[in-house]
DNA sequence: AAGTAATCGAGACGGTACGTCATGTCTTAGC
DNA sequence: GCTAAGACATGACGTACCGTCTCGATTACTT
């Protein structure tokens, strides 16, 4: 159904905050019931009961919409542990893993993921305003882990993180979901090389 | 240059082979020098020199066109070895680093990943037609392996063939070359584990 | 229904009249039921079971298909009278209202009129074929008759046929039936002026 | 040439009456220079310099664009006369001849009412918005004439417009122009008929 | 209290690509 | 040499979105 949205209060000068949510939302919705091929900026404007200059306005294309709640969404689901406990890297895989199968906000970066190959613009801002800033602060926890000694890292910190986070990206492109189990051994594989990894 | 092909000889009865080849070629060309968003039947029709509905007798949709082209090149560019040695997995694993990152068709493997987050018509080809089928081989690659004592994973099949891979790829994805030596690691890691490496 | 007809025997050599009644049919009948927007040379060879190259062959285009067939029932259906009496032009008019009226072959020569108004080709076959023929036995229909004394126009030959005609057919094109008894009335007022008719 | 239009001066939120009066003109042109195959929807709005579209959104099919065009070129080429005289009745029809013959806008009559034949759609179209009005006014033309006993109809004042209308509208479909002494025969013999007509 | 300025919804506009259909030309292979 | 079958280049069909634009209303700051 077409947003019953009783018509929002009509706003006047200052940007309506209710319209920047409604379009927040509507995206979320259209992505996750009727997939990326239906979000278009046109069913966006329609979902959200918002004209189509609203989203021209404040956001350069249907992409950015999409960063914004990434941004705010992976920041609450998927925060990055401020311990460098191994627990906590643990822990921070698991939930990662989660994040992607389970959790609606998950299938927005996949797609942000996979736009970001289509389209070099998408590329730049899914760097700028999701990666980049999420590896300077994973590259900061492994770093202290190391030297706490909670873990030993047998590649260089991106590499390890690339190691670690791969092949969970990896299986939920392609439908598969890497077990828990499976991201424990890889984070003693990777991480605690040749202890007795009980 | 909207393909100065010399009029082809018009073909008859039969399937036109070089109407077919000049498509592969042309997606492939557009792929590799405008990238995905380029790749619009209607241009890859211009480029071929070719009608729109010569592509829409024979292929359902631009996925398939791609399909074609990664399954005839990647059987050539990146075989699954037929030794089940350690050298040739590891060999294997480099080779599809080289293969994502600097071949032509890399390109086409990771815009079908792409466009199957979008598509579940092209998830399910992707699946079928690539995936799978590799997939098999790889399994029995690894098993053949492990009996053999070349290697003793820590994963099964699947989840340690997730775990090589998935690093290159989402390397790949993210803009970052997952370094060869970073490979021999991993392949260390997960598949010989606890041996002399320090 | 596609034609359920049965394999015609192949034929050889020669042309094969049954190909060449399938097509003329299918064309009549494509118009009589479908009417003229489903009239395509595709259709024609499906509902005639017979090879779009086999009408190309024969017939340069759809419109002598129908002009084939219209110069065959015309000249069975509608046969100018060979008697030069005011009956028999009276009774030539009727039969013409009746012709386009309520034979199906009516339907055909008013799809030539109209074809004839978007297509010169088709104006030139129509002229060639049917109008102009016609014609020339039509007027010499009214000398004859004039010079028998049976009628005494107050046009010249062709004008007077196309004020005979004209309201005929109008009438047919605008979907009202022009009545035998105005058909009269124009026979009398046209013919055979100022007699007692009042 | 395909419309060296200065960019028209953007609308915005009402309909565009530049662009309406942009495709009513190029649908005339191209019907005059080019004939009705050439009337394209995407002919006419490349001549028009407006988006598909925009014809879409206002008209449902190239026939209601001719219809606009009818309406309102034969309201101002061949009124209707007010004043119930005999005079008034003969230029109406030399008029009618006139335009079918000699105006551009009257080859719009004919491709209208050839489609007529062809399509269901145009059919209802044209009599209800072109044929319809006018037979009602010609209607009530006659009607009045009888009564102020300038005219005596030998037929009903339907059949009687058919008869007068018929030969002239036959006369352009056939490529024969119905003369204007024919025109004021036909006239004399079907409205005043047995005077001395001279 | 009037004037200015920015926002909002609505939606028309010129475009591009979609996937389908019919055209008329051509080749193959069977009789 | 005829036939059925059908691939092919061409180009129009009518639809969906794109991103830009103008409108008239609403609302808040400015004087």
């Amino acid at each position: 159904m077409p947003a019953a949205n009783p018509p929002r209060a009509r706003s006047g000068n200052r940007r309506d905050e209710a319209a920047r949510l409604a379009v927040l939302h509507a995206a979320d919705d259209l992505l996750a019931e009727q997939g990326f091929a239906a979000l278009t900026v046109e069913a966006i404007a329609r979902q959200a009961g918002v004209a189509k200059q609203t989203i021209y306005r404040w956001w350069p294309s249907k992409v950015e919409i999409l960063l914004d709640t990434l941004v705010e969404d992976s920041a609450e689901d998927v925060p990055i542990p401020d311990s460098p406990t191994a627990d906590g890297i643990r822990d921070y895989l698991r939930g990662f893993t989660r994040f992607l199968s389970h959790d609606p906000a998950g299938k927005v970066l996949l797609a942000l993921l996979a736009q970001a190959e289509h389209d070099p613009g998408a590329a730049v801002g899914f760097q700028e305003r999701y990666l980049r800033p999420r590896r300077e602060r994973e590259r900061e926890l492994i770093a202290r882990a190391t030297e706490a000694g909670e873990i030993s890292p047998r590649l260089g910190p991106d590499a390890a993180m690339d190691a670690l986070l791969g092949p969970i990206v990896y299986g939920a492109l392609t439908g598969v979901e890497f077990s828990p189990e499976s991201v424990d051994t890889l984070f003693e594989a990777l991480l605690r090389p040749c202890t007795r990894d009980g």
